[in-house]
RNA sequence: GGGCGCGUGGCUCAGCGGUAGAGCAUUCGCUUCACACGCGAGGGGUCGGUGGUUCGAUUCCACCCGCGCCCACCA
């Protein structure tokens, strides 16, 4: 047996005072140095487990946060590997997209002007300046570059000192080669099958980003806003209908600057108000532009006066509308968020006035929405279009999710990947991918049934992988959007910034008769969401692909089943027609244990590294692991000491049980073969229970298990195991604490990998997290198979010891005093013989064992009355 | 408005159809030869509310209240 305790062949080496200070430092060192954790590809399919780790967003910050998930899946990963899976736990860096291009232009001082030639001598200064200096788009990528490489080297450290059991020989970064080949080439094979496409369409946008944004990136946010209650003269002036008011229809917005691009007015087919009006035509306040009156279901006779301004665009609604209605476009907000120029009178931009038109709209021309706002409102008042004064509401405004504005709806060219036509798959999909915590799958299914519309993957920014197509350039100039040239799979990945198409030539770029590099780059999404090919080098390596995917696991938070899970989801079924993992692990948040925001400003931030070294790197896991699936965990420094102190404990008992070893021999005494019996069953439910993805239950009863044997079993045998009962006796103890702990520290060594490696290492060869997942039958082997008396004699001793323990606790000098007519447990009798070490443990001489359960007990040598007796 | 989760001792959380549990905190006692980063004992809860099912509900069902998250067409 490959765990004999009685393995003669590795010395004991106790340390003499054990610390768990510098374990992560020693360990790691001999970890890398072992190959502990390295991926052996040379296994059957079923005996490998895949992970599809979160590559976390590198120019982030660190937080607890990260801490917390990050050990969940590594749990899972040692549990596995001491399983005997071979485990394929790579590490990935998310640091192509926005945050990092944020992080550059405030790092460096730096703005990315993509017209600008590469200039090779460029060196960032020092220190930012006031004003960002403008460099081209590759000298800006170098600095992304550099800046994540180094963000890239804090995470790692973090990662190895908290003991993810990652094999950093299999790194990847969504902005690396790699990546950019496998984002690009599934690109262009949805093109080729036209799963992919492009589309001149109202996209969401956000101005200061100045980029489109996709539905999944949207968060509602409560805004204070205003009705204002404005009114369309109706040029026949000849209804009498109720809202209608006389020759005016009174209309009620939040958005009075979008008046100039109003293009209809909608009511409900039914309501009765304004159904006289369908058909007919009225004239917008201050612009005078005629526009007809439209009915639509979607229209709330509810809502302010029950006939809405139709804008293009004010909201996704009107874009329905407009789509539905088939309404002409006035857009008069810029990608910039600025309002345009617009001269009146022109095709499109009819007015009855067009003087008084152009008047107003000068005073809006370059403004911000927010300040158009205003200057309308005031010019309303000034007309006596608006009725009454503004009435503030707050209601909820559509944000980029990143952003500080309100996402305006702008048209342009976007690149989108079909997804409503495989909703039905989708969904089936979710139904057979397992989730963990089960209720998850329902924010998957909520999702992909609210959909509306494809997803849109193009971004117009810097740091991201670009788009593999260049357009043929018409003589006149204009691109020919519908014949895009590609580039041959074998080339890719490319920029068509810099690369040439087939049979171009570099003079001939952005020429007539040329050709243009698609300027966009895609969302950062679209690569992530191919990150199971990525990871397991789905074009570099076939062999490993094929041994890795579909993947066992993706680890990840709840709050990007939207984004994450959801895309990578589609992105399998498009290009491979199945689920990209079997498993999900959805991780939860932490949270404040005051409700309060941890922020720089209050100066109670605390860095992961700080934790780790204020509790040791096991104690912050076993807070970690106690986060069960999906469950929001408070941020609790209580709990990492509760862990620090268990892994102190494990040093101590070890030592304990170690320091004196010998004897040894057959386990024959009840007290030894109740334990190991009791020992079996933990490790039989805490495999059922890990299996299915309940680490924090098997923790819990590991530790649980852990105090009672070193509170009440080690207290039990000591005199035993120090020879007091002879050799026989005292060599079923040492081996039986042996068999225990050899099992408790892989039960622990996921949780624990630091203490658990240390203990393992003054006794067994090898290391603990390469050893085999415990089994009830091996526990069980030393003693021939469980004890039928385990329980009554565990049942028995524990009735006892509670009674004597409470009565010694009475009394002020208990090793002096005697008690008299004590009442004990008539278990107590039930004890058999291991009332030897019960009463060796507890230092009571039983004078008599009375049938009625009464007995006289001496502590000592003095015979007192109990207090509450005479 | 729809969906999901949560509401158990001061705090953080387990549990679950049959006489309420743990850790932390608190009180008391103990330098017991692995550990004072330790050991023992105690106090503390009508398990959010109201109904229902049941011999019996903290546990199942319905409704309600509170908290949180996700989604939803922002006039």
């Amino acid at each position: 047996m490959s765990h004999d305790v009685q393995d003669p062949t590795h010395p004991v080496a106790l340390p003499d005072k054990p610390a768990l200070e510098g374990l992560e430092a020693k360990w790691n060192e001999r970890w890398q140095a072992d190959g502990t954790y390295r991926f052996d590809r040379n296994h059957p399919r079923d005996e490998i487990y895949s992970i599809d780790t979160p590559p976390p967003t590198v120019s982030g910050s660190l937080h607890v946060g990260h801490v917390f998930s990050y050990t969940h899946t590594d749990l899972i990963a040692r549990f596995q590997r001491m399983r005997g899976k071979a485990v394929f736990y790579p590490m990935g860096w998310d640091d192509n997209g926005l945050p990092t291009e944020r992080r550059v232009q405030n790092y460096y001082g730096v703005r990315c002007d993509p017209s600008l030639p590469y200039d090779p001598g460029f060196r960032p200064p020092d220190k930012p300046g006031k004003h960002p200096i403008s460099i081209s788009r590759p000298n800006f990528i170098e600095l992304c570059n550099r800046l994540t490489a180094e963000d890239e080297k804090a995470f790692e450290h973090l990662w190895r000192h908290l003991g993810l059991s990652v094999d950093w020989s299999a790194t990847y970064a969504t902005i690396d080669r790699r990546s950019q080949r496998a984002s690009q080439t599934a690109f262009l094979r949805l093109l080729k099958r036209g799963l992919a496409y492009q589309l001149e369409a109202p996209t969401l946008w956000d101005v200061d980003f100045r980029t489109a944004v996709a539905q999944a990136e949207l968060e509602d946010r409560e805004q204070p806003g205003a009705y204002h209650r404005i009114r369309f003269a109706r040029p026949d002036g000849a209804s009498s209908a109720p809202g209608a008011g006389g020759g005016y229809v009174e209309v009620e917005t939040t958005r009075p600057e979008l008046i100039p691009a109003c293009v209809a007015l909608v009511a409900h087919p039914d309501d009765e108000r304004y159904k006289a009006l369908f058909g007919t035509t009225v004239e917008t306040p201050l612009f005078g532009v005629p526009v007809p009156v439209k009915a639509h279901p979607l229209a709330d006779p509810g809502k302010g006066s029950g006939i809405a301004m139709i804008c293009t665009f004010g909201d996704l609604t009107d874009v329905t509308w407009w789509r539905e209605l088939s309404l002409p476009v006035r857009a008069v907000i810029l990608p910039n968020g600025a309002f345009r120029l617009v001269t009146w009178g022109t095709p499109g931009w009819e007015s009855k006035d067009p003087a008084r038109a152009q008047q107003a709209y000068d005073r809006l021309a370059n403004l911000s929405p927010a300040k158009a706002r205003a200057q309308v409102v005031e010019q309303l008042r000034e007309s006596g279009d608006m009725l009454g004064e503004p009435r503030a509401i707050t209601h909820p405004v559509k944000f980029y999710e990143r952003g500080d504005r309100p996402l305006e709806i702008i048209t342009s060219r976007q690149w989108f990947i079909k997804t409503m036509e495989f909703r039905p798959d989708l969904l089936e999909l979710g139904r057979e991918l397992r989730w963990h915590p089960e209720y998850m799958r329902h924010r998957y299914e909520n999702w992909v049934n609210g959909l509306t519309g494809d997803w849109g993957i193009s971004r117009q920014r810097f740091f991201g992988v670009p788009f593999p197509v260049w357009y043929p350039a018409r003589a006149d100039g204009s691109l020919d959007y519908d014949h895009p040239l590609l580039p041959e799979e074998s080339r890719l990945p490319i920029d068509p910034s810099t690369d040439l198409p087939e049979g171009y030539t570099a003079d001939q770029r952005d020429q007539p008769n040329g050709f243009a590099g698609d300027p966009d780059v895609m969302d950062t999404w679209a690569t992530s969401s191919v990150t199971p090919q990525i990871a397991g080098a789905w074009l570099d390596d076939p062999d490993l692909f094929a041994r890795v995917f579909p993947m066992d696991l993706r680890p990840q938070s709840h709050d990007i089943i939207r984004t994450w899970l959801f895309t990578t989801v589609l992105r399998s079924r498009l290009e491979h027609g199945t689920l990209p993992w079997h498993n999900a692990a959805l991780s939860g948040w932490i949270l404040d244990p005051e409700r309060k925001k941890m922020s720089k400003s209050k100066g109670n931030v605390v860095t992961p590294m700080a934790l780790l070294e204020e509790h040791g790197s096991d104690g912050v896991r076993y807070w970690a692991a106690s986060g069960r699936p999906g469950t929001d965990t408070a941020f609790d420094p209580g709990q990492m000491k509760v862990g620090r102190r268990l892994a102190i404990k494990i040093l101590n008992a070890a030592r304990f049980a170690l320091m004196q070893a010998e004897p040894r021999g057959p386990i024959t005494e009840p007290l030894d073969r109740g334990m190991l019996t009791a020992l079996a069953r933990l490790v039989e439910t805490s495999t059922g229970q890990f299996e299915a993805y309940d680490y924090a239950r098997v923790l819990e009863r590991t530790e649980s298990f852990f105090w009672a044997f070193c509170d009440d079993y080690l207290e039990l045998v000591k005199a035993r195991r120090y020879g007091d009962f002879g050799p026989d006796a005292a060599a079923s103890a040492n081996s039986a604490m042996l068999v225990a702990l050899s099992a408790l520290l892989r039960l622990f060594a996921p949780y624990l990998p630091f203490v658990t490696e240390e203990v393992w290492s003054w006794w067994r060869p090898g290391s603990v997290h390469r050893a085999s997942w415990p089994r009830p039958a091996e526990v069980l082997a030393p003693i021939h198979g469980a004890d039928p008396q385990a329980h009554a004699v565990r049942e028995a001793t524990q009735g006892a010891l509670a009674e004597v323990r409470r009565i010694k606790s009475m009394l002020k000098k208990p090793t002096k005093a005697v008690i008299s007519r004590a009442v004990l447990p008539a278990s107590y009798r039930g004890l058999g013989p291991a009332a030897r070490d019960f009463q060796a443990a507890t230092h009571i001489r039983a004078l008599e064992f009375a049938d009625v359960g009464e007995a006289q007990l001496e502590f000592g040598e003095e015979a007192v009355a109990p207090e509450t007796g005479a």
